[in-house]
DNA sequence: CGGAAATCTGACCGTTGTCAAGTTCCGCCC
DNA sequence: GGGCGGAACTTGACAACGGTCAGATTTCCG
């Protein structure tokens, strides 16, 4: 009930966009993507079913809008990491405030984070999608590209791939094997956390090459 | 229609439990995990609705069932890696090893791979599917312990998450992300993968500290 | 031959997406 | 200021699908 069922302004409702999208979240949160259906987003939006299909076509179009918006709140999040950084900040800190921003925002919205790779649910081809999702790796991009040496391309790829990957796995691992203890070692999040981004800075900084 | 629909041996069907899991896996490839159903297994098999139901009670104990056969592959896999290791490899090359079986299975495995970490599907409680969980971490377990000093527990299970963590989100990423530019500098697959593997290697046996 | 287990048939209920037709309300224009 | 067009929303109905249950039926084993 928490949606705010009605509102006046325009029509019938206020902004029932906003108010779907609300309702989304609510129920990804409560009982996860599956459940998300036009008619229960109607019914929590306080209207009737059927009206939200005018608005968001599809049940897809529905959830594809909704990545979209955690998607730039993703990017926020990293954005907002860095910009905390004391001034001076060199690159390496600048790298592990963004992957600590990625970590923070899976941790404190990991349902909403899931959904945003759930590509089975999402049309992938909506343009203000690929907008979003394009962007919200700029921060990485960014970051990595201030480490790493302009001239050595594949090591840039590689490094990319690899951070993102490792920050990412941890988020996917902690939000898909929620608090029964196959992670094995009981790892004490937050710790295990920052060590982690600690051996991604660590390893992303390091020079090419090293004998095998 | 490739399931074998029916066969005799026992009472109507040979072994609907075999049959019922393969239409399982039939489904997840084709259209995702999200349709199958036991109507739709029972369907492939060749047997009439509500047969399912008696075997494993529920979708969930089907998707269950089968992601604990899947666990299975997956541990296996890393251990044939390693076992095709030439005699005499070092820890290192069991641990990147053991990545590569990793990845191996995801790569050819896809759909099966993403389905094994939708704990929303599975039901975490069941015996089998923790066992088979939980003996799939252990070639890592094994291969790190072998490269890390048994005395540095914190720096062990540190590396435990990073290595697991990073092979584990390329897979993700490369599974969910699937062929269209986002992954921005077009990875190159293979040779990513490589780099990834190399890089994570390299960190886990690296010494503990490093100035600031 | 008899009993038990496996499977089939048919039905019920709840849920969802979709459509067609009606209703309410906004803003515009004379 | 009063109607008027149209957009936003409502109502009601339909078909499809899935899970579940009761009871009949087949098959196996002893």
């Amino acid at each position: 009930m928490s949606v705010t069922p009605k509102a006046r302004g325009r029509h019938h409702h206020g902004d029932l966009r906003r108010a779907l999208l609300d309702a989304v979240a609510e129920i990804v949160l409560e009982a996860g993507p599956e459940r998300v259906s036009l008619r229960e987003c109607a019914r929590r939006a306080g209207v009737s079913h059927s009206a939200a299909a005018p608005h968001f076509g599809d049940k897809r179009g529905l959830l594809t809008a909704f990545a979209t918006e955690k998607s730039e709140r993703l990017r926020a999040a990293m954005e907002q990491a860095v910009a905390d950084l004391p001034p001076g900040a060199d690159a390496r800190a600048v790298l592990a405030a963004t992957g600590h921003g990625y970590l923070g925002f899976a941790r404190d919205n990991p349902a909403h984070f899931r959904l945003m790779f759930r590509t089975d649910l999402i049309d992938t081809a909506d343009p203000a999608w690929r907008h979003a999702a394009q962007a919200a790796r700029d921060p990485l991009d960014r970051a990595m590209a201030a480490l790493v040496p302009a001239a050595d391309a594949a090591a840039l790829r590689a490094r990319l791939a690899f951070a993102w990957a490792a920050v990412h796995g941890f988020c996917t691992l902690r939000a898909e094997l929620p608090r029964n203890e196959l992670w094995h070692p009981a790892p004490r999040g937050a710790e295990v956390a920052e060590d982690l981004v600690a051996l991604v800075v660590r390893a992303c900084a390091a020079p090419e090459r090293s004998a095998d």
